[in-house]
DNA sequence: ACCAAGGTACGAATGATTTCGTACCTCAGT
DNA sequence: ACTGAGGTACGAAATCATTCGTACCTTGGT
């Protein structure tokens, strides 16, 4: 099989908690942002984030964004993709997704 | 004097990992849900959210909040006030307050 | 069949959060 | 001046999160 799916929450089960708790860590919500960022929203190798953490640790967090809701997760055995929910995260708490790209305290646009 | 403010973020300051943070709790998402939904934005009483928690423990998710940016604090002494910091958190973060209405997986209308 | 790269499972250590007990403070009313 | 309601400070217990070490699995290539 090419790739087998992860699933995690119905789009209408989404958790606003679980949602937040997912978004609270820096290394998820850099993720986060910068799949929100990506407008063609293909799937991306989990490799490509570069996440200065261990790979077991990566494993972790790519689980906790899975079943919040955030991402599908595809499990190639060798190797781990994983796509931004765009359209359920939107349908259930739009304009979040936005709010990613307010990151750093300094703004967008500063002064 | 009538109320002494307590401080925290500048409005351009109000980071959203700390804001996340503060929002993946329980307790502080259903103050600050009620909050946004009460559009007249006046100081409320401490007190006049139903906590199931003791003082000493409402005492530190109101300092969370506070430290946060979300809401401004007012001690009377005897009794306290928060106000929630609606302009500066939308226009920080816009959209942020319409999400804590999506609350509960049930949604607003079920079926 | 072997190896290397990427990933997972399990378990442990560390760190942060949540919670409350005890003690104390402040104002309003009596 | 006393009391009661509401709040805080400090500290401790319990719980949850993050992180990684070790061991193992899977696929692709040699």
């Amino acid at each position: 099989m090419t790739g087998k799916n992860l699933d995690g929450p119905e789009a209408d089960a989404l958790d606003l908690g679980a949602v937040f708790r997912a978004l609270a860590d820096e290394h998820r919500r850099s993720v986060m942002t910068e799949l929100a960022a990506d407008h063609s929203d293909n799937e991306r190798g989990c490799n490509s984030f570069d996440l200065p953490i261990s790979k077991q640790t990566q494993t972790h967090h790519f689980r906790v964004l899975r079943e919040a809701g955030l991402v599908d997760e595809f499990d190639y055995g060798n190797r781990k993709g994983i796509r931004l929910r765009r359209a359920d995260i939107e349908k259930r708490f739009p304009g979040l997704l936005a709010l990613l790209g307010a990151g750093p305290p300094g703004g967008t646009a500063p002064r």
